[in-house]
DNA sequence: TGAATTGGTAACGCTGTGTAACAGCCGGCC
DNA sequence: GGCCGGCTGTTACACAGCGTTACCAATTCA
């Protein structure tokens, strides 16, 4: 049950970075830093995050552009974004509108603020109902259906296959990230909202007892492929309808 | 008891509109946008709003005289009114003010200080919600029909099915947020208004009852299904009849 | 070829969930 | 007031899901 928020930091100030990523960390968040656009979306490639806090001023691609890139994907269209400006209150009125952010600090700020903004959007995010049109979709593999709405997996048959919790989770992880390798942490990230710790094996059997239910023979499995030393692979094409 | 607050955004600029929308609707509100007078007419006709922010200056009919009508239809003349102006002249503001608008807001201006001032006059509104209107809507999902007003519920085949008062709050939070996991918290918040304490179950047992109402097979659930640490989900999709 | 590494999975124990049973509370009724 | 019945939260216990561990097989390395 312990799902500890993550957040992302993107700054391209090493030293922000860090200071911010030490001081949310011991307020007891997961925290990954990413020092630009590049780094940022790598990271939500393969990692769920629940929240950004994102700097408006960047050399290349700036917070501006980005959020908008954040708000145009669906994958990410709803996660909440702090952003953080060096410009003053004038400003800030202007490209409020414009960014899309949950909410935005305005630098110097104390890191104790952003927290309690952190603290307040996170509580707001979990609130509105499905006004979000959020995704209700249901996903496709090699004549499998996800019902994401529902949390139910049909087989191509038609029936209905019972997962638990857990199992769901991980072939949520997989079926969003079709045909690239995942590594252990990657999944326990995507599944559990964790990370691994020493000789965690556990997604291994979960991968396992997966395979059990899904793989036409577990023992030479083909969807759910092992890529040693690597982490594991989904196979099928994946349909968004 | 309170449904998340309606608010009807009526603007002619599409893109101020929609951000407006996301912006709102990320902090937890309903939001409904109209384009123009006749949009905003039809979408009271049929549905409980809660408060409109409108536009000042918009081709055809423009804010102030909308206001006007607004205020003098017995079915809206309570609802608060925000304005939004472009122009930044004391007079407008006056002019505004004496319309009937409950407060007004100068563009541009931070989607914060919107956020606060829809707030403030709910707040302050909160008062007199006597506007008699009661959404006395009924909504369908999988065949049953709840009756918000009647507090009552039908089976697929029509008949009448008994529940308790506790039972029926929980219906509702559930039916009031398909398809989306609900925590024990949330539940607890959204259907008794209160929070949990340690070694809560009441949720769990509540559940349990309701599923022996509702569920074709109480053992294998399909319309409230269990998310192992994280909580419960109504799966159906949710019509608003 | 033998040793070391990596992965598969059975087995076990902890933890979360389902639900029956019970007790307190409240409102209706005599 | 006292009794009764229904509702709700609490408790207890059974059970299932998940992580850990252990052991074995497969693969890679030396």
């Amino acid at each position: 049950m312990d799902r500890t928020p993550h957040l992302l930091v993107v700054d391209d100030d090493r030293e922000i970075r860090t200071l911010l990523s030490q001081f949310l960390t011991r307020h007891g968040f997961r925290v990954t830093g990413a020092k630009d656009g590049v780094e940022m979306m790598r990271t939500l490639d393969t990692a769920r995050v629940d929240l950004i806090v994102l700097d408006l001023m960047m050399p290349g691609e700036d917070g501006l552009s980005l959020c908008r890139r954040l708000r145009a994907a669906p994958e990410t269209a709803q996660t909440p974004v702090i952003m953080l400006t060096a410009m003053g209150e004038e400003t800030d009125r202007i490209v409020g509108l414009e960014m899309g952010a949950d909410d935005y600090l305005a630098k110097p700020f104390s890191p104790r603020e952003l927290l309690a903004r952190v603290k307040a959007v996170l509580r707001r995010a979990a609130g509105p109902p499905a006004a979000g049109g959020a995704a209700g979709k249901t996903l496709g593999f090699e004549g499998w259906t996800l019902d994401l709405a529902k949390r139910e997996l049909r087989s191509p048959d038609g029936v209905l296959v019972q997962l638990s919790a857990g199992e769901y989770d991980l072939l949520v992880a997989f079926v969003e990230h079709p045909q690239r390798v995942l590594t252990r942490d990657q999944l326990l990230d995507l599944a559990r909202g964790r990370s691994a710790v020493p000789f965690d094996r556990s997604i291994d059997v979960q991968v396992s007892r997966l395979r059990r239910k899904i793989e036409p023979d577990p023992a030479d499995p083909t969807m759910i492929k092992t890529v040693r030393g690597g982490g594991y692979l989904f196979t099928p094409a994946v349909t968004g309808a």
